[in-house]
DNA sequence: AAGAATTGGTTCAACTTTCAACTAGATGAC
DNA sequence: GTCATCTAGTTGAAAGTTGAACCAATTCTT
């Protein structure tokens, strides 16, 4: 791992700010909005599954592609479907082109469930993050994080490469 | 719960923009973190567990401290410190003067553990975040992120009260 | 066209987390 | 002092998550 100037070992008190503040912060957000969901019998996971699911065509996805972009892992994925299925809010429907694949269907009931969840949901977004943002930050944020996931993912990429 | 201005239902594209960037790089950094902890045997939960420990006046701390600081269930500190326990790396120790109470103390392997993985966590934040951000981005994430945590901690004091 | 390697998805077992119940000690009211 | 209430911490069961093993279907190689 080549640096181009050694970083000293610790982090000075401005990065330790910047760490720390956004870690901490981070977590009692994503409590909040855990918290807000509850009453909609979701987890953000949850949510964020059915949410995919609910924007594609058809309101249906091949199993692997819904793990994909809802970043749940296959195998969380298959064990949340058979819960959401239980609740009726999704249904399995086997894939003729591909005799092994699935498709995740979202029900009429999921469906009502997500549409009457989104509203508050939002709403839990803005009071717990944007509405604490100016524009400025706004964009700030947006931008920072952007290319903090581009790095990220070319990081991932040459490591599952070179290992 | 009133707003100034009645906000619009679904977010503007700046808005979603500020928060989907975000939550999705988050969750690709704390994955990327967590998995570079892996080889030394901790979570980003146990990590800081033991950091707070080790930051502790004679490393020991009162169980609901320690839960507190290191933002877990008291519940889960307790799971948490039974395995902690087995690895060797914490014991429990009664507390005279309040009997219902006990502490966490850090062994000397404990000690040894964190300080083995302290540095390689040090590097990975530096590698998947800090190094990616400007001296003016660590400066305003921090100042976003105090606010945030800020208004976050009163609204829950709020909803606490009021419920 | 046969076997090897890959892919899509599920399942099992181990482990972690949560929630509610519980024990035991401390505190407060009267 | 005694009864009620509160607090510290643990426990056990249920639910959730993970990762490897697995099955079946597909694709690649030759």
């Amino acid at each position: 791992m080549a640096t181009k100037t050694a970083a000293p070992k610790w982090l000075n008190p401005r990065e330790m700010k910047a760490w720390r503040s956004y870690i901490i912060a981070s977590r009692r957000l994503l409590e909040a909005l855990d918290v807000d969901l509850e009453g909609h019998d979701l987890s953000m996971a949850d949510y964020e599954v059915l949410a995919q699911l609910s924007d594609a065509p058809g309101r249906r996805l091949r199993m692997s592609e819904l793990a994909e972009i809802a970043m749940v892992s296959k195998s969380r994925l298959s064990h949340r479907m058979t819960v959401m299925e239980r609740a009726g809010w999704v249904r399995r429907e086997m894939c003729t082109e591909d005799r092994r694949g699935s498709f995740a269907v979202m029900t009429d009931a999921g469906w009502k469930a997500i549409v009457k969840a989104a509203p508050s949901h939002v709403e839990s977004v803005r009071a717990r993050y944007l509405d604490h943002l100016s524009v400025k930050d706004q964009e700030d944020l947006a931008r920072i994080f952007d290319r903090l996931q581009t790095e990220l993912r070319s990081q991932f990429l040459d490591e599952s490469s070179t290992k």
